[in-house]
DNA sequence: TACATCACG
DNA sequence: GACGTACGTGATGTAC
């Protein structure tokens, strides 16, 4: 959006009345007039006067109750309750406080204010103008073109054809074509019954517009959806009229009128003055400014609209976001390759078939030099599949390099060490890349250096917000790129990457090349002044090389015992549900928690039933337990079969489904930006939750077995969030006991209880584990008390045992929880910031929330940095020994290794010395070795 | 798709 | 005096 452009912000006014009315308080005049919407709406509006300006501006209000809508569809927002009584005598202040502003009000009779948002965006991007439309209501959507956008003023997000695609699933121009297939309940509008959002959208993409589908409904297969569009297909015509916004509604004012008007804080200040709203007075700088008309240079007015910047636009010189250039001929590709040299930085991506780097293809790659100027080069791109016409010629491929041609032009410049590439998430790519060229399409490129600008965003604003490319782009560039979905389709229409046109295919994927460029010019300058630079360097960019040959390595199961386990599984299961059912009485789905609450409380009318927040019956294994442990016996076989279930879906079935037939092994994808903490996360399978914990957990645990001639070998550091405890809080008790490798927990238990340490015993030794637990996670005397099955009283007296004990540890709570609140981050020992969100909310159970989080995250996210230090340490230690164990998982405080059998104790001793010599804190670092044909004997 | 549940550290 | 009550993940099944 230009600012040489006129522009029009047209502010949806009901939507801030609503809001405003909603958030606040009651609150009264002197007079005792209500005000609360009215200081909510005049504070926002201030509010957002000071951060956007236009050439025009409006706020536009609805008018009555009854529009002609009503002429169409008597029951259009029929079930809308009146407005509280309180709120009516606020709508004419609120026009006042909007006029005060020196800003236009827009409201006409018979129309909704959507109506007239419509017809002045119509009109004044006719004459060439650009308008913002502040509101998030998705009925404002069908608005959105090249000269219209939304402003979501809560987020203060852009809302363009992306966001809309993301909400309707469609293009804006067929917004309504959706709603009027779907309906909306909140406003009346009754849709097609049994159409909902997906389905519509679907239905929509295919047919093109509702008059089209149902001149077509015969045509649909499900059988249900056709009789349901044919019976219905009058109110669906009346939907679409209802929700379709009448652009050629009169304009109650001339375009002309809405020019922004230079603020007037006299004016202002008298409205706030009378209003009795002095925070904002002051806030406004309009204190002590008599109210006489501001002759002098006010220091504070321009500030309501000077300093204003256009929405959500990308800076003046910007470079624009496309058109971007398709390469199909090796000449062009050389060119681009020199310059990429020439230049010293390329950024990369690739574009595949498949999110598994493992078994994607390479379908083409895209490069980018500078902002604004980067290209596609499609690979392998096939042919457009036909429509089946037996008259049509056949589908030809696309022109374009042929594959290998164009990798062998490519690999110098990826393997070169003078150009860097950057790349977003580039384990991924270079996992892609490097995969031999035996296995199809790929190329065994080893790509270097590389700079990663999801690793560079996650070492600054871990827990901030999320890290992929999308999100960041709009964050720190201003701009949504074509999402992955409006380029392939979704669901049933979803074809592969490989089958996009190549123009589609060059604007979405040399624009990530263009972002990702843009992000590292952006992001990478900020790790120096954010004091991230060395976390970046010396432990997450080394970490993409380590988990990348971890994942390709993988790790191989035994499908055959695997099988073997859920056929008893099986059989046990089904001896368990007959017992269920008759004990309660009547067959019922054992799997769902809803019948099965009924039965118990409902209809057993057992004791200690509580209900969730949706009104259902809460039955987790604690409260089963407690049934269980009350000697009721429906409760405890459910609880086997619900483990059971739970061992047999997620592990044996799901990790089955995971092996590659290829190499006989399970390959995880570890993710590095996903969690607040530092901490890693495994996805598709998650190998970091294999069971363990009850013997038939244990049973799959053994399906993980070593390769022939090796063993699995396991180092799991010892107590570290507790050694890191004692690092950071700085107890002598508890350093004296891990300096002489003592048992913490009862060394714990005998300083809180004042027990002689030959007197501890079990009981004394489990309450303190637990403490000592609890304390790292935030808990309260309320959570201790629930955990050991004791009063609260009693809880609260072993707590305050506890910090007498240990001063030091109240202590560092305190800090940790005034740091957050100061900073919104928590530093780890090592420096690493952990954003923690929340931490000043007026919500006391959010607040408590982020607290707690706070409290634990330089405990979790300490622990996974020295866990990080020994992994980017450990390939080089085993190789300058002469040994070949591959580092397999990471399991937050374990590594996992598949070892030659010759190497056993040589490993142990370099793996062991690696783990423990990667931190020098107060305390010792210890890591425990196991070793085993399984990974349960590795224990 | 939201929720409940439960696997791990 | 009420509020809510232990941190961080990911996968699965049910029910809407």
């Amino acid at each position: 959006m230009r600012q040489d452009k006129p522009h029009l912000i047209l502010v949806d006014g009901s939507g801030y009345i609503f809001r405003a009315f909603h958030a606040l308080p009651p609150m009264t005049r002197p007079d005792g007039v209500p005000v609360n919407a009215v200081f909510g709406f005049t504070s926002m509006l201030g509010n957002f006067l000071t951060k956007h300006a236009g050439s025009h501006i409006a706020v536009v209000f609805d008018r009555s109750r009854v529009t002609f809508r009503n002429q169409i569809y008597a029951d259009y927002k029929a079930h809308r309750p009146e407005p509280p009584p309180e709120l009516v005598p606020q709508f004419a202040l609120i026009r006042e406080a909007t006029a005060a502003f020196g800003v236009a009000c827009l409201e006409l009779e018979n129309y909704e204010a959507d109506d007239l948002i419509a017809a002045y965006a119509k009109a004044f991007s006719a004459e060439g103008g650009q308008v913002t439309v502040v509101s998030s209501d998705k009925d404002l959507m069908q608005l959105v073109g090249p000269n219209v956008q939304l402003l979501d003023p809560i987020k203060q997000k852009p809302i363009r054809e992306p966001e809309v695609f993301e909400k309707f699933g469609v293009t804006p121009d067929k917004v309504v074509e959706v709603q009027a297939l779907a309906g909306d309940s909140t406003d009346n509008v009754p849709g097609v019954p049994g159409i909902g959002l997906k389905t519509a959208a679907q239905l929509i993409q295919e047919y093109g517009d509702l008059e089209n589908l149902l001149a077509c409904a015969g045509q649909i297969k499900q059988p249900k959806r056709r009789e349901s569009l044919q019976n219905f297909a009058e109110q669906a015509r009346i939907s679409r009229q209802l929700v379709l916004l009448d652009a050629d509604a009169p304009l109650p004012r001339p375009i002309d009128e809405l020019l922004a008007q230079p603020p007037e804080p006299g004016k202002l200040a008298i409205f706030l003055r009378d209003q009795g709203f002095r925070s904002l007075l002051h806030r406004m700088g309009l204190e002590g400014d008599s109210g006489a008309p501001a002759t002098s240079q006010p220091r504070h007015a321009p500030a309501i609209l000077a300093q204003a910047e256009p929405v959500g636009a990308p800076p003046e010189d910007a470079p624009a976001f496309g058109p971007y250039e398709t390469v199909t001929d090796l000449d062009t590709l050389n060119r681009w390759v020199e310059e990429a040299r020439a230049a010293g930085t390329v950024a990369l991506d690739t574009e595949t078939d498949s999110l598994d780097a493992l078994h994607a293809r390479l379908v083409g790659i895209s490069l980018a030099i500078a902002p604004g100027r980067a290209c596609y080069i499609p690979l392998a791109h096939g042919p457009k599949p036909g429509n089946g016409d037996m008259l049509e010629a056949a589908p030809v491929a696309p022109v374009q390099i042929p594959l290998r041609e164009a990798l062998s032009a490519l690999q110098p410049l990826l393997e070169d060490p003078g150009t860097l590439k950057v790349l977003h998430n580039a384990k991924y790519d270079l996992e892609v890349l490097g995969r031999p060229q035996a296995e199809g399409a790929n190329s065994g490129i080893e790509v270097s250096p590389v700079d990663d600008t999801m690793l560079i965003s996650y070492s600054m604003d871990a827990g901030r917000h999320g890290h992929g490319m999308d999100e960041l782009s709009l964050r720190h560039l201003g701009h949504s790129p074509i999402p992955y979905d409006q380029v392939t389709g979704t669901g049933r229409n979803r074809v592969p990457f490989s089958q996009v046109d190549l123009e589609k295919a060059t604007a979405y994927a040399a624009e990530d090349a263009d972002v990702t460029l843009r992000l590292w010019q952006m992001l990478k300058p900020r790790l120096r002044s954010d004091k991230a630079l060395a976390l970046y360097e010396q432990i997450e960019r080394r970490m993409i090389g380590v988990l990348k040959q971890m994942e390709m390595e993988g790790i191989r199961v035994d499908g055959v015992e695997l099988a073997r386990i859920g056929e008893d599984f099986s059989q046990r299961m089904v001896t368990l549900e007959q017992k269920i059912h008759e004990l309660a009485g009547r067959p019922f789905n054992v799997g769902s928690p809803k019948q099965l609450g009924e039965i118990l409380f409902d209809e057993m009318k057992l004791p200690g039933g509580k209900r969730g927040k949706a009104g259902a019956w809460g039955t987790d294994a604690a409260v089963l337990e407690d049934l269980s442990a009350r000697g009721h016996e429906l409760p405890k076989t459910v609880l086997h079969w619900r483990q059971l279930s739970k061992l047999k879906s997620t592990y044996v079935e799901g990790l089955a489904a995971q092996l590659d037939p290829r190499d006989g092994r399970v390959h995880t994808d570890f993710s590095m930006a996903i969690t607040s903490t530092g901490r890693l996360s495994s996805t598709e399978p998650n190998l970091q939750n294999i069971p363990i914990r009850t013997e038939e957990g244990v049973r799959i645990r053994r399906a993980f077995v070593a390769s022939p001639g090796h063993v699995l070998l396991a180092a799991d550091y010892s107590q570290i969030e507790l050694r890191l405890l004692a690092h950071l809080a700085d107890v002598p008790s508890l350093r004296d006991a891990f300096a002489k490798d003592e048992d913490i927990h009862s060394r714990t238990a005998a300083d809180i209880f004042k027990l002689e340490p030959d007197k501890v015993d079990r009981e004394a030794r489990r309450r303190a584990k637990t403490i000592n637990f609890g304390i790292i996670y935030g808990m309260s005397a309320f959570g201790l008390a629930a955990r050991l099955g004791i009063g609260p009283g009693e809880a609260k007296g072993i707590i305050d045992a506890y910090f007498a004990q240990y001063p030091g540890i109240r202590a560092e709570m305190e800090r940790l929880k005034e740091e957050a609140r100061i900073n919104g981050f928590v530093l780890t020992p090592f420096g690493r910031k952990l954003w923690i969100d929340g931490i000043t909310s007026k919500d006391m159970s959010r607040r408590g929330n982020a607290e707690r989080a706070a409290i634990n995250a330089p405990f979790q996210g300490g622990a996974a940095e020295i866990i990080k230090r020994a992994m980017v340490r450990m390939p080089k230690a085993l190789k300058d020994a002469g040994l070949d164990a591959k580092m397999l998982l990471q399991v937050h405080d374990e590594l996992l290794f598949e070892v030659p059998q010759g190497q056993l104790t040589a490993t142990s001793a370099v793996v062991k010395q690696v783990m423990e010599s990667v931190a020098e804190l107060r305390v010792p670092l210890r890591a425990e070795i196991g070793h085993g044909a399984n990974w349960a004997e590795a224990h």
